[in-house]
RNA sequence: GGAGAGAUGGCCGAGUGGUCGAAGGCGUCGGUCUCGAAAACCGAUGUCCGGGAAACCGGACCGGGGGUUCGAAUCCCCCUCUCUCCGCCA
C-alpha cells in the first residue's frame, strides 16, 4: 500500500512512477478524490462529537450539582442521532478510499528499467558456462521418467493435471535438495529457520498482497476462512504484523521451507509438460525486515545468498533486473534467478527477490522504533527463493545429465544422498 | 466435541457508568548522588487519524463487531482467540 500523505503531497511525481506501472492518471484522480471525500466527511463527524463529549462531561457536572439536566439531555440526543446518520457516509468514504489504496500497485524503484515483457528484462551477470554435450540433452520429465523417479500418470490418477509424484531416490533427491539449502542459509547465511502454517486467513494475504486483488491465484479451502499459502512469503512476512520492532533487532532474516499452492489459472497450455508449474511445488523462502536506509544493500545481499545455492551445485545460470512490465504488483524492484535447461537451450526463473519498501509493511503494520527514540517507522520487507526446490532438481537433472541417462548428483549433494554419487535408472 | 475461566499500555496488573488514555509495579530514557558503577531519589515514557508551518487543537483506540445511554474499559448481544478440565486424535 502506497502512503497517502505522499500521494497527496507529490501527486505529479506519484503520477508519473505509478504511470509506469501501466497505472492512469485516472485511477490516482479517483484516488485523490475519494481522500478528499473521506477527510471532509471525518471532520464533520468528529466536529459533532467534540460537541457531544464536551456537553456530556457538562451533563455529569452538572448533576453532581443537583441541577436540572433533562434540556441538555434533549440537546446531546439530537447531536447523537446526527453522528449516527452521518458516520456510516464518512466509514464507507473511508472504505472506498482504502478499497482503491489496496488495489493500487507499487511505485519501481528508479534503478527499475521500463518495458512491456520478460523481453525487456535486463541481465546483470551470467554465472558459470553451459554444459556441452556430445548428444542431444534429454527433458527432465524424460530423465525423470526413465530413471523412475518422477511419476506424472499416478500424480493424475490421484490429483489430475499440474502434479506429479516422486518416488525412490527422485524423492530423496527433492528432500535433499531442501535440507541442503536450509543448512546452507542457516548455517552460513544467517537466517533463522522457521515452519510455518500452510493455511492461512485472508488478512494475511492481504498484508502481503494477494488479496484483494489476486483471489483467483489461491486456493481456498472449503468451509473454512483459509487459504493454501502460495509461497511461504505470506506467513512468515506476516509474522510481525502489528508490531513494532526495536532497531537493533533489524535486520531480521527467516528463512522458510514449505509447500506452495498455486491455482494457476490462466497459465493453461503453459509448460504443461514436467514439473516447470505445478499446483503444489516445494520452495525454500528467505524473508528480510530491514530498515529503509539499508533495504536495497539488504537486496543484494539477499540475492547473493539465493546465487550461492546455485553456485554450489555448479549450476549455470543468470541475473535479470525485471523491467516495469514483468514486476510484481507488490515489489519496488525484483532481481529474477534463471537456470539454464539444455533441453529448452534457455534459461527458465528458479528464484525471484524483491524489495518491496514499505508496501507490504504498510499493510500488515510492520514497524520499528528508530534507536534514538521517536516515531515508529515502517520497516522494509524482501524476500527471495533460496531457491524453488522443485525447479532446482530440473536443473540437476538436465545440466548433470549424462548419454545412458543417468545423472551425477552435485558433490554437495551427496551427503544428503546416502554418498550416492550417479543416479541411475531403477532396477525396476 | 462437552464444561469452565479469561483477553486492559513494551511487560505484569488495578479499574464495574461521568476529566480514565486509564492506579500501581516492572522495563526503558533523562537527571541528582558517585572517581565510576550499583543502590536510592526526582522526572519523562502510547498508537492511529484529521486540522495546523509550528506550538497546539480535535477525534478514535482497554481482543473484534453491534447495542443500551446525555455519557461505556465498565451494562447487554454476537464473534474471535487464549488458558484449565473431560473426550478424541498424530
Amino acid at each position: 500500500m502506497l502512503d497517502i500523505n505522499v500521494l497527496r503531497s507529490d501527486p505529479e511525481k506519484c503520477a508519473a512512477g505509478l504511470a509506469r506501472k501501466g497505472v492512469s492518471r485516472k485511477w490516482l484522480d479517483g484516488l485523490l478524490d475519494a481522500d478528499r471525500d473521506y477527510r471532509e466527511k471525518l471532520s464533520e463527524v468528529e466536529a459533532l462529537k467534540a460537541e457531544r463529549n464536551e456537553k456530556s462531561r457538562l451533563i455529569g457536572a452538572m448533576k453532581r450539582e443537583g441541577k436540572d439536566t433533562a434540556p441538555i439531555q434533549a440537546e446531546v440526543r439530537a447531536t447523537g442521532d446526527r453522528i449516527k446518520a452521518l458516520e456510516p457516509e464518512a466509514a464507507e468514504a473511508e472504505e472506498a478510499l482504502k478499497q482503491r489504496l489496496l488495489e493500487t500497485p507499487n511505485i519501481p524503484d528508479a534503478s527499475v528499467p521500463d518495458g512491456k515483457s520478460e523481453e525487456d528484462n535486463r541481465v546483470e551477470k551470467t554465472w558459470g558456462e553451459a554444459p556441452s554435450f556430445e548428444f542431444k540433452p534429454l527433458a527432465h520429465d524424460d530423465l525423470g521418467i526413465r530413471l523412475g523417479i518422477l511419476d506424472f500418470e499416478s500424480a493424475a490418477k490421484i490429483s489430475g493435471a499440474r502434479f506429479v509424484v516422486y518416488r525412490g531416490a527422485g524423492a530423496r533427491l527433492e528432500r535433499a535438495l531442501i535440507t541442503f539449502m536450509l543448512d546452507r542459509q542457516t548455517q552460513q547465511n544467517g537466517y533463522l529457520e522457521v515452519l510455518p502454517p500452510y493455511l492461512v486467513k485472508p488478512h494475511a494475504l492481504v498484508g502481503t498482497g494477494n488479496l484483494p486483488k489476486f483471489e483467483e491465484d489461491l486456493f481456498k479451502v472449503n468451509g473454512g476462512d483459509f487459504y493454501l499459502i502460495p509461497t511461504a512469503e505470506v506467513p512468515v512476512t506476516n509474522l510481525h504484523r502489528e508490531e513494532i520492532l526495536e532497531e537493533d533487532r533489524l535486520p531480521i532474516k527467516y528463512c522458510a521451507f514449505t509447500p506452495c499452492f498455486r491455482s494457476e489459472a490462466g497459465s493453461y497450455g503453459k509448460d504443461t509438460k514436467g514439473i516447470i508449474r505445478l499446483h503444489q511445488f516445494h520452495k525454500v523462502e528467505l524473508v528480510k525486515f530491514a530498515k529503509p536506509e539499508t533495504s536495497y544493500e539488504e537486496l543484494e545481499s539477499l540475492t547473493r545468498d539465493a546465487e550461492s545455492i546455485l553456485e554450489a551445485l555448479g549450476l549455470h545460470y543468470r541475473r535479470v533486473t525485471l523491467c516495469t512490465g514483468d514486476m510484481s504488483f507488490t515489489s519496488a524492484k525484483t532481481y529474477d534467478l534463471e537456470v539454464w535447461l539444455p533441453s529448452q537451450n534457455r534459461f527458465r526463473e528458479i528464484s525471484s527477490c524483491s524489495n518491496f519498501e514499505d508496501f507490504q509493511a504498510r499493510r500488515a503494520g510492520i514497524r520499528y522504533r528508530p534507536a534514538g527514540g521517536g516515531k515508529p517507522r515502517f520497516v522494509h520487507t524482501l524476500n527471495g527463493s533460496g531457491l524453488a526446490v522443485g525447479r532446482t532438481l530440473v536443473a540437476v537433472l538436465e545440466q548433470y545429465q549424462r548419454e545412458d541417462g543417468s545423472i551425477v548428483i552435485p558433490e554437495p549433494l551427496r551427503p544428503y544422498m546416502g554418498g550416492m554419487d550417479i543416479l541411475e535408472p531403477a532396477k525396476s
